[in-house]
DNA sequence: GTCAAATTAGACACTATTGTCTAAAACGTC
DNA sequence: GACGTTTTAGACAATAGTGTCTAATTTGAC
């Protein structure tokens, strides 16, 4: 789902959306629709005259845009990919710099993050996708390794190592804790995700509330421990 | 695979398995086949041929035993959910009851529960078909979200309380404190596993090690926590 | 209104797959 | 060695999907 203006146009159904839509995004519509049949079926399962009825477009306009099924996979795919890489920078750039109660700015943070990237529709779909096609084509995910998951971790590991030297936060190892930060997140969502649930607000906070609580037990600076003595940045490997 | 006399007979090549196997066990040699391949190639993808040249089994064999493509896959599927519980259970059972040392004692529980039931080749079969295929079947994983990573979540859960009760552990949720102690385990696992890797023994324990470590700082008791304090093992990835 | 481009429905050939059927072969048991 | 069962190879119909082609229609721009 691109926009809530599509997710009207999903709500009223496919007879209407013929001439909703302008025909200069046919693309557009032929991407969430292909998205969402692939993420349903899986590769080999979803049929192109299926995503020609979801997207309200002729199977032949899917050809004259993608040359075949497999060209319109990798479409889907990058494109699903840069929106959750985009969504997932602004997002990190909300990490709390100055934090006033570090609990309550890390769970927020852990919210926005599960929210619109982690449990959204697009991360489904790549959670999915990965795990059921990454074998097969694994120079189109190897940029979800890196700039997913991979950049997410680093760049985590970074925002931690700040916090470590501002004196909130102790921990030798930044990526592991960032790793472990991510995995706490996830403990109580993704066996609702791996049914196909989408988890409420309140589960959301949850999660990220226990996540937090616990990160923080095992890797927050002591009060009596003054933020002078810090263990040295080691080399990430 | 389902043991190691199997696991030669797929190393010699279908050539010679014709004869090599009992023929009074072709179901077994049926189910292994296609496990391999649904978990490969996912439900829709998989071919009735591919999995009886990969089974050196005909067709008409494999129609003979399971009427139809559904009828094995939901065969192959309680197969794997079967011996995966039973090997849970026996895990399970290895739990540090009065550990020596509960973070060497909890690391080898981890490792055993990686390596036996999490990351080897049935874990890999139902993290992917859960994945792919749950939310199309849904009655057919419920056992798996009941028996499976449910019942270990309970049954860790109360092996952490009579851990608590005896002094070694502090918590109050145990059921969370169950839920986590395995997403830490996972933490560094699931990137390699996700692209259909083996973690090396090596990085089973470093996983574990790290998993552990984190958990007893978030969990031990404070009496034991003075000592608690070690650098962690180098990451994994 | 005109025109070029985009879109459409539908037919089409081609391939793959499922599930059935049959007759021959292999097997185990006696 | 004989007999009933299991397995096998192969042909087979039926179905579904991919990708192409064409001719008609719609669309947007002028």
């Amino acid at each position: 789902m691109r926009n809530p203006k599509e997710a009207a146009h999903k709500a009223t159904g496919p007879i209407l959306g013929h001439t909703q839509r302008g025909q200069c995004s046919k693309r557009l519509s032929i991407l969430d629709a292909a998205a969402e049949v692939f993420c349903r079926e899986g590769f080999a399962g979803a049929s192109i005259d299926e995503i020609a009825v979801e997207a309200c477009v002729s199977r032949q306009t899917i050809y004259n845009h993608y040359r075949e099924k497999e060209t319109l996979f990798t479409a889907v795919v990058e494109d699903v990919m840069n929106r959750t890489n985009s969504s997932l920078y602004s997002i990190l750039a909300t990490f709390p710099d100055k934090p006033d109660s570090l609990e309550d700015d890390l769970s927020a943070f852990a919210v926005r993050l599960t929210k619109n990237c982690l449990c959204n529709q697009d991360g489904k779909f790549l959670r999915k996708l990965v795990q059921s096609e990454g074998e097969r084509y694994p120079q189109l995910f190897e940029g979800w390794r890196k700039h997913g998951p991979g950049k997410i971790g680093t760049a985590l590991a970074a925002l931690f190592a700040r916090l470590s030297y501002g004196g909130a936060l102790q921990m030798e190892d930044f990526d592991l804790a960032a790793r472990q930060f991510l995995a706490l997140v996830n403990a109580d969502l993704q066996i609702l995700t791996l049914f196909g649930e989408s988890p409420t607000d309140e589960q959301l906070e949850t999660a990220a509330r226990n996540a937090v609580r616990t990160f923080l037990r095992a890797y927050s600076a002591p009060a009596t421990n003054a933020p002078a003595s810090q263990p040295p940045v080691k080399a990430v490997g």
